[in-house]
DNA sequence: CGTTGGATTGACAAATATCAATCATGGTGG
DNA sequence: CCACCATGATTGATATTTGTCAATCCAACG
C-alpha cells in the first residue's frame, strides 16, 4: 500500500507545526441535543424511529432538514443494488438542500431522531439562515473530503479504525490533546449501525468489517460488549492505526 | 461485485419516471470562460501555469478562489505519501472556503488557469455573494456524494468509464437526451491529467488505469490519439459501463 | 540521436470479495 | 420456562480484483 511516496515532498510547506493533514477540523457533537436558532422560526418538528427512511433519493426536494437530536445517514444506490452511505449526520447538521430540486440521497434515521423541518424556499429569503447554512455546508465538504481519502486510499483496517475514532468525542481531531494528563486513555463507543451499514459507509463488505473487528479484538485493541458497544482500552492506539500519521 | 441487491426494493418510491439515481444533476462547463458577477467587485485576478500549486493543505486560509478559466484539482495527502484527489473544479467553481481557518486541501492547476481571488472576510459582509456561494457548495456536495459512490462501490472499469463521461459535455447527466437524433454518438475528450493524477482521483494505481484504458482500446470502446486525446465512437456505450444503470 | 519521464505490459503477490456454513441473540408461542 | 425461529454476526475456504515490482516502450526534447 505504499505508493508514490515522493509526492510527499511539499509536505512541510506551511508552518510545519506538525498538524496532521487528514484529521477532521473539529470534534463532532454526539447525540446531545442541538439548540438551533432556527427553532424560533416557522419550523415544524418531526420525529422518526430508528431505520425510518426520512426522504428518498430523487424525490422532489420540498424541505430542508436540521437534526435536533439523533443521527441520520445519507446513502445512494446503484442500479444493481450496490449501496454507498455517503455521510453520517449529527445534531446541528443540515440535509435536504438540493439545487436540482430533487434529493440527491436517501436519508435514514440511525436511532430515535428529532428534526426541524423548513420549507426549502425559506433559505432564499433569510440572510441569517444563509450564513448558517453556508458554514454547515463548508464543514460538510471538509468531512466529505476526508471520507474520499478513506474510500480511495485506506486499507480495511485503517477504515475501521478511522470509523471508530469518529465516535470518540474530542479525539482524533486537529489539536487533539492526547489523553488528559493523569487520566486513562480509554473510551466506549456505541455503534448505532448494523455491520451492513458500517460496511456500506466504509466501502467494504460485512464480512471484511467483521473480520477486522475480530482481529482488533484478538489483538486486544478493542473489546466488544453486546455487539454494539465497543470498548477502546487505548484511544491513542486506535488513532495510530487510522493511516493519518 | 453484486452485493445485497435486496436493498433496491424502494427503488421506485418517487415518480418512477426512470431517472438514473447516481447521475450528476447538471452538465459541467468545460474550459469555457466563466463570467462571474464577482468580477465587478474588489477582486484580484491571478494566473497559474499547468501543475502550479495554488495553495497548500493546512496553510492559513486567507483567500477564496473562483475559477475564471481552466481546471483545478484538489487533493489531500496521508502521512506516508498516499494521495487522494478529492475534487476537480471547472470555471465557475469556488475553492478555499475554510471554516477552520486552514485550507483542508492543496489545489493544483491542471492547465493554464485564471482565478478571481477574494479576501475570505468578504463573504461575511456580502449577502449576494453568500447566496451564490451557497448554491456552489450545495452542488459541490452532490458531486462529492457521486464521487463517494465511485470510490466506495465501483469497479476499476466503472470508475474509468465514469471519469471519461465526466468530460463529455451534456451527456451522462440527468435528462441526458441520448445522441441527438440523426447525429453520430461520438465525442472526443481531452485529458488534462497524467495517469498518476487520474489514478489518484479514482482511487486506483497508474497501472490499473493504464490497463483499463488498454482493455477499452482493444475492445474498440475508445481509441487514443496522442495519449491525452481520447476518442469515444459511442458515448452511450461508455455510459452503460459506468455502473449507474 | 541519445536521454528522460511518463505510459504500458507482464508476472506475481496481496487484499478483499464471494459463497457457504455456523454461531449468537432476542423474540415468540406452546 | 423453554424450544424454536429469524436475523444478524462470525468464520472458513476459495475466487477475483487490484496492487506491486520490474522490464520495456514511446514520444518529446535537447
Amino acid at each position: 500500500m505504499l505508493q508514490h511516496a515522493k509526492i510527499n515532498d511539499h509536505a512541510s510547506s506551511g508552518e510545519g507545526e506538525g498538524r496532521y493533514r487528514d484529521m477532521p477540523r473539529k470534534a463532532r457533537p454526539e447525540s446531545t441535543a442541538w439548540t438551533s436558532f432556527l427553532a424560533s422560526r416557522s419550523t415544524r418538528t418531526e420525529r422518526h424511529h430508528s431505520h425510518d427512511v426520512i426522504c428518498y433519493e430523487d424525490d422532489p426536494a420540498t424541505h430542508l432538514f436540521e437534526i435536533a437530536q439523533g443521527s441520520v445517514m445519507l446513502y445512494r444506490l446503484l442500479g444493481d443494488g450496490r449501496r454507498q452511505v455517503v455521510d453520517i449526520l449529527s445534531p446541528g447538521d443540515l440535509f435536504g438542500l438540493a439545487p436540482s430540486g430533487y434529493y440527491d440521497c436517501s436519508a435514514e434515521a440511525l436511532c430515535e431522531v428529532t428534526l426541524r423541518v423548513l420549507d426549502r424556499h425559506e433559505i432564499d429569503v433569510n440572510p441569517a439562515l444563509q450564513a448558517h447554512v453556508n458554514h454547515c455546508l463548508a464543514s460538510r465538504i471538509e468531512l466529505l473530503h476526508s471520507h474520499a481519502v478513506l474510500l480511495g486510499r485506506k486499507s480495511a483496517a485503517e477504515r475501521v479504525a478511522t470509523f471508530l475514532m469518529r465516535f470518540v468525542p474530542e479525539r482524533g481531531v486537529v489539536g487533539c490533546p492526547g489523553p488528559a494528563v493523569g487520566e486513562k486513555d480509554n473510551a466506549v463507543v456505541v455503534l448505532r449501525m448494523t455491520r451492513q451499514e458500517i460496511a456500506d459507509y466504509l466501502g467494504l463488505t460485512i464480512e471484511t468489517v467483521s473480520r477486522v473487528l475480530s482481529d482488533f479484538k484478538r489483538r486486544g485493541i478493542i473489546s466488544i460488549e453486546k455487539n454494539d458497544r465497543i470498548h477502546l482500552p487505548s484511544v491513542c492506539r486506535i488513532c495510530k492505526m487510522t493511516g493519518i500519521h
